[in-house]
DNA sequence: TTGACAGATGAATACGTAGTCATTACGGTG
DNA sequence: CACCGTAATGACTACGTATTCATCTGTCAA
């Protein structure tokens, strides 16, 4: 009571009724004058501490702590020109992109920063998505997706927020990119095959139109090559389950399975381990067969596949760093980081 | 250079150098000296254009596309007290949340909305989630998980955006809460159990603690106890693969097995198939199971669990309506949606 | 011709914060 | 005691937009 006699002007707007219901938000301001000290001082003791004075940063954060204040960050972007914000445009299928996207999302998090997430189904979807994310004015944005085509890549490059491509090896030299070494990887695998004495391959690729997948069969063919070794190609679709166990009645009508199959990737493998086990041919026993990607369920007992496991958590470190490094031209930049090899029981048959 | 001249004044900063190469970004200042009308006009434009006139639009449309501006929704949001953004605060782990997570993001960008996304690893990370959370001024929060305590949804409650709990009965009459019926959800499968003529059930659940956790297993119990049938509980651990398969050890080694397995959730259900099998027992020869979620795994022919299938998109959109309604007071409002049971093979005896 | 009126536009302002600049107070040095 | 440097703080402004209010133009009816 002493303190509301002591001010003497009367109860203004913002103060009316008990205040305690009200629904407008408390703002610095509000703070300043519950604690007797200028807005300006309350922005200090919020955003850089060291410049108040212990005495006065006490007062100004009792005062908030009573009012419930809470920064507001929509203002603090307009003013600073930084959201703290990184933009993640992702395809809304596939295991492999939800499982990086809890990735990322812990990353940023951990510095601060929080993540706007942009799911498409449709190829179509991704301009709108890109205009929204110019809209909100984002400190970087990661493009995932092999199916972005070359020209919304190219929209990015105006003047905007950094942007990095996420394993999407068509990018590079247009946009900064990141990821897996996608031929080495499957070249490991193919060697994985060859040390095994394996002699005929078919290699079972998602959509034959995506960077990856060309570049991960390149990388199958060159080593199997290398072995005097053929590997045809077979077009699964699409780079999911579905596709997976659908073309595997394909396989089984061939008049002669090859020793071994090389999959574009750990879900489609998954598919096809299934569907040739309802045409009553069992991996490893019947045809060797390797995944990519190192997905979760790819280690699940019920597969537990050979494949190439992808470091997440070192791409999304890469993709982070290259977003925020200031120093150095990163335009053109491409950092590819080795996978590891994973051996399970689907390249292992019991008589050896 | 006419224009040049008519401006009497020298070139201010904001002119220097060429300007094309600048990296500052186009404002709505710029757009109108451009188009020869102010501010006003431009925003008119770009926020309610039938304000303005047809011929004046068309000029600063052309204008905005020749310096290519993009409206600010920063600046936007701070003005207008709205940001578009919602808020899902998720766990980070969990095959589950992930593929409510695109459903999510692609029903909100069909409204022009964008998601932010708060991911967890710990129960700890929550707070400084919500704290985040706080300071974007967002129009809505999604809270999703079992494990988030009652303090802190209820500290969501203070002045400030809608929120609605996903699939966590634990805040009914807390917070608004939009759920599937897990309890009818498990009675379904139980009486389905019950009409293949099973007399002995064991539930193995993923957390003791998490609300749906108990009100499934409630379901169960119930159901069976009205045949007659006893439902011991039996805890995994936690809601993944992992815990699954190592709880089924536990399994291989009683005395008898039950001749149903009722388990809390598919991703556990997974785990424990591919357990038993390692063990020598087969679902569902030598004991049926079933799961909880409708997991796209789930329908893997690999597995081909008998489940309940959440209807995601109907549990999105409620979610949705009740952040977004205006008209009726929500606060301890609670929408529960059925599942539907699909019968898969591992309640599908050869025998019969 | 004049008044009323609607349509179109510009000037000014507010949103909530962070930083720049100026001011004050204070302790130490010559 | 005068001077100066430093610490602490307040007044003020900019960030880019949407909206209110006032102004202006042209049309139509009286």
């Amino acid at each position: 009571m002493g303190d509301a006699q002591k001010n003497g002007k009367p109860m203004n707007a913002s103060e009316k009724g008990v205040g305690r219901s009200s629904r407008r938000r408390v703002t610095s301001k509000d703070v300043a004058s519950e604690a007797g000290v200028s807005q300006a001082t309350v922005a200090r003791v919020f955003s850089s501490p060291h410049l108040a004075a212990p005495q006065t940063r006490a007062r100004v954060e009792a005062a908030a702590t009573r009012l419930g204040y809470v920064p507001n960050a929509i203002a603090r972007s307009l003013k600073s020109q930084t959201t703290d914000i990184v933009a993640a445009v992702v395809p809304a299928q596939g295991e492999y992109w939800q499982s990086t996207l809890t990735s990322f999302s812990r990353r940023l998090a951990a510095q601060g920063r929080q993540m706007l997430l942009f799911s498409f189904a449709e190829a179509a979807d991704v301009d709108s998505a890109l205009t929204a994310v110019e809209q909100y004015r984002v400190d970087g944005v990661v493009l995932a997706s092999s199916t972005i085509s070359q020209q919304q890549l190219i929209r990015m490059l105006r003047p905007g927020p950094p942007v990095v491509a996420f394993n999407q090896p068509a990018a590079t030299g247009v946009l900064p990119q990141v990821s897996v070494d996608n031929e080495a990887g499957m070249s490991d695998l193919a060697e994985h095959l060859a040390g095994l004495g394996v002699s005929t391959v078919l290699y079972v690729g998602g959509v034959a139109s995506a960077s990856t997948d060309q570049i991960r069969y390149r990388g199958a063919a060159r080593a199997l090559g290398g072995h005097g070794i053929a590997c045809p190609y077979l077009e699964a679709g699409a780079f999911t389950y579905d596709a997976g166990y659908k073309i595997s009645a394909q396989l089984a009508d061939m008049d002669e399975l090859p020793e071994a199959l090389m999959v574009g990737s750990d879900e489609v493998a998954c598919g096809v381990i299934d569907g040739l086990r309802t045409a009553d041919i069992d991996v490893p026993e019947d045809v060797l067969l390797t995944g990519f990607d190192g997905l979760p369920q790819s280690a699940w007992a019920g597969y537990d596949l050979t494949t190439l496991v992808q470091p997440i958590d070192v791409l999304v470190d890469e993709v982070i760093e290259l977003l925020f490094r200031q120093d150095t031209q990163t335009s053109a930049m491409s950092v590819v980081v080795p996978g590891s090899v994973r051996v399970g029981r689907t390249t292992r048959r019991s008589d050896g």
